[in-house]
DNA sequence: CGTAGACTTGACGCATGTCAAAGTGCGTGG
DNA sequence: CCACGCACTTTGACATGCGTCAAGTCTACG
């Protein structure tokens, strides 16, 4: 296996019986903030992330906009319970994905039960991650969810990376490739929010600020305290995600 | 299809399909605030409400706690990705649970292909459902979650009750079997600004606070409005969800 | 370089949380 | 049957974390 299941909004880590599927599959390049998936069309493609970043919104006729993912490679996206698409997707970064009907999607599913079963898996991670997302933002703080977002990332690369060891030195320089206004928008807070919060963890010496778009994590297990023991590193998550 | 996919935490409407499991099923009575599902324990048993009602939660190490569902008759609770329940089930209400092997629901369902897919095409509903609920805590005001959280309670009578016509009298008196307090953990608020949300909805003529426990929609098409166009009866759950 | 978009910072305001007390309903035992 | 007591709810006064508004600064890219 090679996914991860992190991802959410009716995204699933992929997995060696997925993939195959895209493999033959037409791609398409995507520039910073074009849209993969327009809400409330008809939903009848699914999407493999190959490269770059994606992210899935929901945004309210007033303007309000709640991020529910944000997807990285092998991270899938597209299936619903319905006919039309709930959510948008929009590209964050230069992003290529590969595109498969959404009925051959189906159709390997209904004749593949292995292959049923690990969707159906992954799915259940999906649907515990989201309730994770509950959490964060019905409980916790400004700063706990920041904290948790850094290390949410961390564990993101880690995946894709395929790095066993946690402590690894590289995954603690941390890469931000959204802006202010979509950390905001995930997590229930406002950009200037975003940004203080970032100070405030500098200050405290948890994290530098290297540039906009890097932070270096310096005190890994203070950042984890704050976080809460909900680490995205968890057991729970490690011990389904990272079987080679 | 008699049931819905509303509630949420690996949880399902059930369906005909699904049913006949716990059709003679051993059976297990509650009382209010008695545990069904310890966190942490091996999940090796999946519940289906009979009647009653219990809710969900996440509760951190600090006290703080996450309602992450209410569940109320033919829902469905107990499954997940892992080997241990990540979550706490307790009842409400007095409160009939039947009671089923998680490798009897399993069994059942690697052979059976129809419901392995009614399976799958509900936990879709209920991720979608949770994303509901992302999107509520992380941008509508108080009182806005207030409003969306009586129109849900209302949606989920509707569903149970099996009313078909939306304009009915009956749903228009909800019950709040829970304390204040649960929904405030719900809603991501405190039991205090529950109250004094109800408060400012009855000041406003959209609601009449009966008793304790029930409330009177005065104005449904203004707390509509209030919530957002996001309410629980919006076309793609009633068709997914009102087929005889 | 120069411009535009993104980020940071500061001052201030408000929604919601906190703390405390009074009110309400309900079960229990005298 | 009444009255006491306990748990829950409501309300009030006050505190504060986060949002809002408005400058300013940085950075990328032409």
């Amino acid at each position: 296996m090679r996914g991860h299941a992190l991802a959410m909004i009716l995204t699933l880590g992929s997995h060696d019986l997925f993939l195959d599927i895209f493999d033959a599959a037409p791609v398409l390049d995507l520039h910073p903030g074009e849209v993969l998936i327009h809400a409330g069309t008809k939903a009848d493609q699914v999407f493999n992330i190959l490269n770059g970043m994606v992210m899935a919104h929901r945004t309210g006729s007033d303007g309000r906009r709640q991020i529910l993912s944000f997807l990285v490679r092998n991270n899938f996206v597209g299936l619903t319970s319905t006919d039309d698409y709930f959510f948008t997707v929009e590209a964050v970064v230069e992003t290529r994905v590969a595109i498969c009907s959404r009925s051959a999607l189906m159709e390997r599913l209904n004749n593949d039960p292995a292959a049923e079963r690990t969707y159906l898996n992954m799915l259940h991670r999906v649907l515990e991650d989201a309730y994770d997302l509950v959490y964060s933002l019905g409980q916790r703080t400004a700063i706990e969810r920041l904290a948790v977002f850094l290390l949410y990332l961390r564990y993101w690369h880690r995946i894709c990376e395929n790095i066993v060891d946690d402590q690894d030195a590289h995954l603690n320089r941390v890469t931000l490739p959204m802006k202010r206004e979509d950390i905001a928008d995930f997590l229930g807070l406002k950009k200037e929010t975003v940004s203080r919060g970032f100070r405030q963890l500098e200050e405290r010496a948890l994290i530098h600020r290297d540039e906009h778009s890097h932070v270096s994590i310096l005190n890994l297990p203070a950042l984890r305290e704050l976080a809460g023991i909900r680490d995205f590193a968890s057991p729970r998550h490690l011990s389904a995600n990272l079987q080679p």
